[in-house]
DNA sequence: TATGAATGAGGATTCATTCAT
DNA sequence: GATGAATGAATCCTCATTCAT
């Protein structure tokens, strides 16, 4: 029996199918993202991956195993895309306003506050770090771009760190809706146009 | 875990004591700032007021009432306090740093985001609709300073409702705690400095 | 200082007011006939009635105490009703059609095999046998008739209190509605007719 | 009061022991059957089972849901029973005797006119729905029986649906007891007797 | 790997009733 | 007469978790 390229016949399931814990994680994220730790049961994260929670069970040993998971592995994505962005070759204003932008443009709502909160109140000690950690490598990402530039004497000089937070929750400000429902702004093009300059007449030299 | 002997019916009328309707809200509050209103449970309310929760509920018709209730409170204060600063006659600037560090003083992290999300996630539309009113009215609060200081020329021209967010958030970062617990800054007093400074650069005419 | 034969001045409160117990009374009766005795709290009769719990509870000690009232004060009136009409001079059957008519008219579903079983199940031994009193005599005022018809060569030989359970049950024929919300007759005349036409054909001579 | 050490997780399987939904379901008819549903809790249930409360949920999502199952149940096991009897080769009048005395003899007062008022007041719009369905199905087998009659010639001309109803609701007078628990016949038999007896004189040719 | 069946501990809400005023 | 304020016991339902298969 050599071993050909491919294996001979057809795959026994969907060869495209992710696995189930991948399956899994990914749709419990949404769900965390939209409704908060607390609004989303076990129940709610089995029905909406077509298995059984004792099937979750079996790749999260708890709910805050799954939640940390999701921050996790959210956060990692986003500092993987932060780093992305900071790393073109443009002038730093366009790549803080790309980042505003694409940010913005995912759909929901992704404040790091409101994780953060739901973590400390509903994880236990070990959870948490892991949290923690990932969060900081994020703010980290950011923060080390604005260092460099600072160096580079692109921006003022000032505190980095204080500078990433001040960053990450104006992009917050994008996702305002009041009662009606209506943001501050037309478009998440014109949203990052304008945080991104006020962010910017901050830290510029 | 004593088990206080309270009896059935109306107690003997304490003159001093505090309405039992105050006690409830302003307790509930605090709970709900704290923790959350997932997690925090009308029984909590209750033993946090020393009285059972049927007495709650003869106050407060739902859960979700006595949120909107805690949350319009607290909003109307935190505007009267606003207007209260934003009124005195010092400089503009030192008005917002006063404000800021107010704020920031008083011992927890009142993030408004985190409450509207809770409440658009747990209330319902009337519910809802009372809180959202309350939020526009602080917001407009702000807003009214910030527009005036334009028309003076203190700061710059720019739109009013996105320079009041923007401070809002701003504000947050003076919250902001690592996974040791350890603040941006040393002191609300220094926090408040440095965002103010921030924002100001921002707006400056 | 003479006995006026109507007292001087304007009455205190408005003079056709009914006395509050009574429309307690009345009030809880329509409640009780509408939704059954667990599904009216003492708080829906309260706010029906525009007077709070305790005033309720001013008349009458407990919910079993109301609903006794209710049930013995309706059945009275049930029964003085039936002994009016079967009193009238026309003949038997015209007399039951006419019971039939008024009973059936009178809005809405009064099935004593209702009241009586949830009697049964809620009310204490010395409420239940006032209402069991009251049953009976109502009940027995149809017998009376009954046995007179027998007598009289009217109707045919039978047991009397059987032909009187048999008359009640039959008129609840004429309250059934579908799923639809369809009654198996066009109007409550009709319903009459029919209802006292399959009773008289089973105890006609 | 002793509580049965039952453990977490899937119990071993019992080969001969009724599934549980079956046992529940059985269980908590009776109940509601002796007791009416709103003097039934979900906790009685369980307890009348051996079971915990989160187990009924796990089967039946809300107390209506349960009730409905009850109500659809018994009232199909009704329909069967009546078709049965009503599908035997004696003369029609016999049959009618036999299905009062089968239904009689059936322990406890199944009435009808109760469970669909229960129904009505507590069930939701679609849950209703279903026990209406039942409730037409049942009487209607009742009347294909009448109709048959009819066109025989067994009995006379008349509204068959009318008679479906007027024979259930004499049958509910065999079920009658004074205040001291007396009924209005010695035996079931009696009663079949007595009331068929009646029916028919209504319907005859 | 995955599931079906079950639990225990809450959590929101209702309700009859009490009692000082 | 009538009320406002409070209670305790239920009641319905949810949810994270467990475990034999």
């Amino acid at each position: 029996m050599e071993k050909s390229p491919r294996v001979l016949g057809r795959p026994r399931h969907d060869e495209k199918a992710k696995p189930t814990q991948e399956v899994v994680l990914l749709t419990a994220t949404n769900l965390f993202i939209k409704k908060g730790y607390k609004n989303v049961s076990m129940d709610d994260v089995a029905r909406a991956c077509n298995v059984t929670k004792a099937t979750i069970y079996y790749y999260y040993p708890t709910k805050g195993d799954l939640y940390t998971s999701s921050l996790v592995g959210m956060m990692e994505r986003i500092r993987f895309h932060i780093e992305q962005i900071l790393n073109l070759p443009n002038p730093f204003k366009e790549r803080l306003e790309q980042l505003v932008e694409v940010h913005l443009s995912a759909t929901v709502d992704i404040d790091m506050k409101n994780f953060m909160r739901e973590a400390t109140m509903n994880l236990s000690e070990s959870q948490l770090k892991k949290v923690h950690a990932s969060e900081t490598a994020m703010y980290e990402t950011i923060e080390r771009s604005m260092q460099l530039e600072m160096d580079r004497g692109t921006i003022r000089q000032g505190n980095a760190q204080f500078f990433a937070h001040t960053f990450m929750v104006l992009m917050s400000v994008g996702y305002f809706k009041d009662g009606e429902g209506i943001s501050l702004f037309q478009t998440s093009r014109e949203a990052a146009k304008e945080i991104t300059d006020f962010f910017w007449r901050s830290i510029e030299n």
